[in-house]
DNA sequence: CGCGTCATTGATGTGCATCAAGTGGTGTGG
DNA sequence: CCACACCACTTGATGCACATCAATGACGCG
């Protein structure tokens, strides 16, 4: 896979990596640091589309039309490596299975997407923020990190843009979980209590595939 | 493209081309008819999670694990081809560019469903359903049908839970959009009768990228 | 016709948004 | 070191959009 890698950047927090619109270069694999996308809606406002953290890819939207369709930017001081599909492409013929699996990570996220979806389609406010909160700590353990321990790297405006509710609602839900002793939340720190107990407020969910 | 089609296969009205959990074995490009991908929840209940008319393709989610990730249902009798992706990739030296049309079409497949994100985290109801009608009509104008003229193929059940809202509510809306004015429904014919007013009901979102 | 499915319409309830005020942590300048 | 401002966040009061519950209507089919 490093033959692909064509170069390294690293950006300070808060810098875009790319904007809406921008020519479309290349993959971005994260290396360090977390992102957000988001776009940008008539009226200024911007509607988050995601979360991205390090082992994750970027930039998957700008193949179709060889443009940008969000903004990613980095939440934390980050590094990534572009990828050029091109480079993937030539690679193929002695790669074998290197395309498939473009081929996967691009199907991954038209899954993960579905489940957003699926999210923003049929659950109730609480049970989006413990899916959120489920799906984090996941996919945080998955590299490595605690799955009881998240210091959140975005606003409560943010998560709520996300999840598709005001930053009120957001705070209030915080503080119903915390009550029913689920969570200690302190700030951006949040402290998972009872992981069961929150599998069980996704409700009917909890199946939803782990990815 | 005619080489890398494996086998056709004609579908009666409801019939399933696939199963969520059932082994992926290629992709389906629609040649006719009208579909409808679902996911089931834990209590039975299901989730639609798009619709596809002719020239689109279905099964993308399932290249991820090798396994179908949702239910793909004909509304109407269909026919479609399978593709094999074995027998893409096969090609591929031979047909340069093939490769990349297939990111292409998952790229797409992305954006888009980042679009239904964005309408299902930030839009009201009604900016819902006049979303929906206008994206409707433009597939379907892009495939040679009428702009003004739609024959629902799913029920309003159905356009729901796609949606994120009741039965009820989309029936309301509708009354609503005809007592405006802006459309004559009649059962499942719907006539657009002022697409400048729906696209302005869609609000700050019209400036959302066609496709 | 009588039944089943799908759709419409009305009455009522509730979850979340909205509006508004207050808290606490952090940084800055006097 | 404190006063002040600023920001992210919390908390409370009120309103509205949509869900829920219930009844009725329209169409197709045996």
């Amino acid at each position: 896979m490093d033959e692909v890698v064509t170069v390294r950047r690293k950006l300070m927090r808060y810098e875009t990596l790319f904007h809406t619109g921008d020519d479309f270069t290349g993959l971005y694999a994260i290396r360090s640091g977390f992102f957000k996308t988001s776009t940008c809606l008539e009226n200024g406002r911007e509607q988050v589309t995601g979360f991205q953290m390090p082992g994750e890819i970027l930039g998957l939207d700008g193949i179709f039309d060889a443009h940008h369709t969000c903004n990613a930017v980095a939440l934390q001081d980050a590094e990534v490596c572009s990828l050029s599909l091109d480079r993937i492409a030539e690679f193929f013929p002695l790669v074998t299975g290197l395309q498939h699996h473009v081929h996967k990570i691009m199907s991954r996220e038209i899954v993960r997407e579905q489940d957003v979806m699926l999210m923003l389609g049929s659950m109730r406010s609480e049970e989006r923020v413990t899916a959120f909160l489920l799906n984090l700590v996941r996919r945080l353990h998955a590299h490595g990190f605690s799955r009881t321990e998240v210091i959140l790297q975005m606003t409560r405006e943010e998560i709520g843009s996300y999840l598709g509710m005001k930053i009120e609602t957001v705070s209030r839900i915080f503080t119903r979980l915390m009550e029913q002793g689920m969570v200690a939340v302190n700030q951006r720190h949040i402290h998972i209590l009872d992981p069961v107990a929150l599998r069980q407020s996704v409700g009917q969910f909890e199946g939803l595939r782990a990815r």
